[in-house]
DNA sequence: CATTGCACATAACAGTGTTATAGTTAATCA
DNA sequence: TGATTAACTATAACACTGTTATGTGCAATG
């Protein structure tokens, strides 16, 4: 990557983090990196090309947080460390997770190199999960499985990030989420063996 | 309600139907309400007054798809007709469900009539997952319970809005989510039996 | 009749993403 | 070396956003 790409992706990155979306105009981003705006649309396609790289930034820090497939203690705990580091990453770069799941940015859509991104991540959820299952179950059994596992950690991330309800405490959320999924991996385990 | 503010209403409903929040402007609103910008202003505040009315909107349609308490199949096949009452109306009503859930405008966080709003359909759920609990459950387990039914549905129906892995369905979608909440009711059911 | 108040349209302000225009600087090439 | 080319820059404009100030007319009230 050249070195103005860079450094605007580095101020893109600082604006983000400090203030979410709304923070990221494409004035303020070019002023921060020391170029003109049209530099923006020079090394980026614009915003949209900005944002697929803060975008792919995301799914690469999920990645790394479930990238710990060899574990030694067997599978559920393997998965449960890996819905671990997934809430962990979600609460550090809550940014990122809002800009993926689409709530930060109304206009914005991924591109198609940032949804192939986000298909890799996908297709490494389902090795994880599929530790829990026996070998010779379906690809489409698995896709069922790592889905079911994603859409409970994620409902869970959401609530939280809208806070709808006061009523229970942010340090209480993890840990209810961990247990809520260590319940229902168990059932899966059950249902399955 | 008066006149004026009704046909603004649902002026800003039909646009929301029809093409989301980036449809939402104040002058398209004005424009089709047949009113001038600055009624907007003055029969509500501003765009968060409209907003606000239909994140209320929404949580009344939640509401009513989950008002189906005396249901004599027993508790279990109540609470799986509140969920697909739930799924029902995600769908149907796309675009209120992301408003609701921060994904359709970044500026907008809801007043504290609306959040009120909110808080009551959450205790509408408590009251239905309860149904599930033995009856001197504490009002916290109560909530923790009612929390997890809720983050899974929810956790299903803003991950198929989002579409990550076109690898599913649509179609599917909402059987892998009932299937799925089918068996971490019976998880809980066991767990306090 | 005069006054008050309400709804109106128009226009403006500050911000957004984006693009056109024009000037400057650096590197490449004959 | 001198000329051309490419990449950078700044400035300004365009069309849009939410919001507000200004002025206008109309209706009801004192």
């Amino acid at each position: 990557m050249s070195d103005a790409k860079s450094t605007i992706l580095k101020a893109a990155s600082e604006l983000f983090l400090e203030g979410g979306t709304s923070a990221l105009s494409v004035r303020a981003i070019s002023k921060r990196a020391g170029v003109s705006t049209i530099g923006i649309y020079s090394h980026f396609k614009g915003k949209q090309g900005i944002l697929d790289e803060l975008y792919i930034e995301g799914f690469e820090k999920v990645f790394s947080a479930m990238d710990i497939l060899k574990s030694a203690k067997g599978p559920r705990e393997t998965i449960l460390q890996g819905v671990k580091g997934y809430l962990e990453v979600a609460d550090k770069y809550e940014a990122h997770y809002r800009l993926i799941f689409g709530e930060s940015d109304a206009g914005y859509s991924p591109s198609e190199e940032a949804r192939a991104v986000s298909e890799k991540a996908f297709k490494m959820l389902i090795d994880v999960s599929s530790l829990i299952l026996p070998e010779d179950t379906s690809l489409a059994k698995k896709q069922h499985i790592a889905l079911e596992i994603w859409a409970f950690v994620h409902g869970y991330v959401s609530l939280k990030h809208h806070a709808i309800s006061t009523l229970i405490s942010p340090e209480e959320w993890n840990t209810l989420a961990l247990n809520a999924l260590s319940t229902h991996i168990d059932a899966i385990i059950a249902k399955h063996a």
